[in-house]
DNA sequence: CGGCTTCTTGAAGATATTCAAACCCAGTGG
DNA sequence: CCACTGGGTTTGAATATCTTCAAGAAGCCG
């Protein structure tokens, strides 16, 4: 787990308007001449597998927005044991308490080759100050973290392990119904079980055929399976 | 459980000015002009314990600020399992989410005797438009629940339940080393076990000598003996 | 092909749940 | 005054679930 760094790709600011993804990312609702307040580079990087965006505790100079790709929030307790308190997909952000002043309070770990936009600090302070449009957004940012973080809680957090993981694979399932399975130990560290336990539960819901293996880690999952299994009915 | 009416208490909105724990408060930073933009009634209302200020779900048309007491936000899965997911103590604000047109995302109990501000949303819009001093505090807000979900996952949904038993204890200590115990069914919402399970863990902390009961369900607690039970050191 | 990590499996023991019964205590009404 | 009731709490015993430790299998990379 090494920083992502040489595999930085620039991009003009300006670029910024034409964001194949626009509508779901920080600055959907900023106009025009919103942009030209943005004077400082905003980049695009790619990151591989296992590389660390940010650390906990670092001191944050710019946030993140997720184009591609997937992105877990780690937290550690004093005693060593970690949590992943969030995962982030597509249009999602990391690292929005620096706009606070704040140190990153997780660390941000790709967990499949993923892009993302960075965008320094002062750029969202300006625009923040500057233009009405971006608070709106920001406070659906915040919002959005929020509840996930409760829903996270209340659904990963709560149950045995075989509900908690058929809740966890019905949000990570593709439209096309389909998952990539994430290692076993992530697996543990989000539902608050043991890498073993993890194996072992998934390994049931395979005998119980709620999902069928495709290929190394990706599977066909039956949805409604999944979802009484969740909700403890079957 | 039902809400509290009758013992509304008015007052003028001039009085937000002269708060006693203004600097606690979402208006914190608001300067003399602005309280002039307030041109609906914030009220002070007084809950008794288990009264319910809203239901998850609720079109939500104030948020509250809290002068006094303890809230539960509390949540519930589909098969009717609740968690708690937050507990707010004096100057913590509730319902945030209102302010994004959103319906309420948890059912706000009072634990205790509880004394709120009750803001209409508007009040809030027209500040937040109109003003600039409240978006810092805000986001702020958002920030401060945000960490407390992320928190509160890693620190009372992961290992054993004394350790989760012993973590929740610290954060509820009084500065004078004294805590109030909560009811065991809520302990347990708190910490993703049963309501018996819960039980005998408050027994277990009592054997151990990490608490001692005063007077029914008030406790002092060794602060230094819970951290270490907390960190599984012990 | 090693050598490495990750995943899987087994078995023993620890931890938590379930269901039931007893208990405590405050409030009610005879 | 006391018996009765109902809510929350405690306790016990059987069972289910999870962890731990250890060992084997499978996959990956130089």
């Amino acid at each position: 787990m090494k920083r992502g760094q040489i595999e930085a790709v620039w991009r003009e600011t300006a670029q910024c308007q034409d964001c194949g993804i626009r509508d779901l990312v920080l600055f959907a609702d900023l106009k025009e001449p919103d942009f030209r307040l943005i004077h400082l580079p905003i980049e695009e990087i790619d990151f591989d597998a296992g590389q660390v965006l940010y650390s906990a505790g670092d001191d944050g100079q710019a946030l993140y927005t997720l184009r591609a790709g997937l992105i877990k929030l780690v937290q550690y307790l004093p005693d060593g044991t970690q949590r992943i308190v969030r995962l982030l997909k597509r249009g999602a952000t990391a690292g929005l308490e620096v706009t606070l002043g704040q140190p990153y309070e997780h660390t941000a770990v790709a967990l499949q080759r993923t892009s993302v936009c960075r965008i320094p600090r002062q750029v969202v302070d300006r625009l923040s100050r500057e233009t009405p449009r971006l608070h709106g957004q920001l406070m659906q940012r915040w919002h959005e973290a929020l509840h996930q973080a409760d829903d996270w809680l209340t659904e990963l957090s709560t149950g045995k392990a075989p509900q908690r993981l058929a809740r966890l694979l019905i949000h990570l399932a593709e439209p096309d119904g389909t998952v990539t399975l994430l290692s076993r130990e992530d697996l543990g560290a989000m539902l608050g079980i043991t890498t073993e336990h993890a194996s072992r539960t998934v390994a049931e819901l395979k005998r119980q055929g709620a999902i069928v293996e495709l290929s190394p880690n990706r599977c066909r999952c039956a949805i409604d399976q999944l979802q009484c299994i969740g909700a403890a009915n079957c």
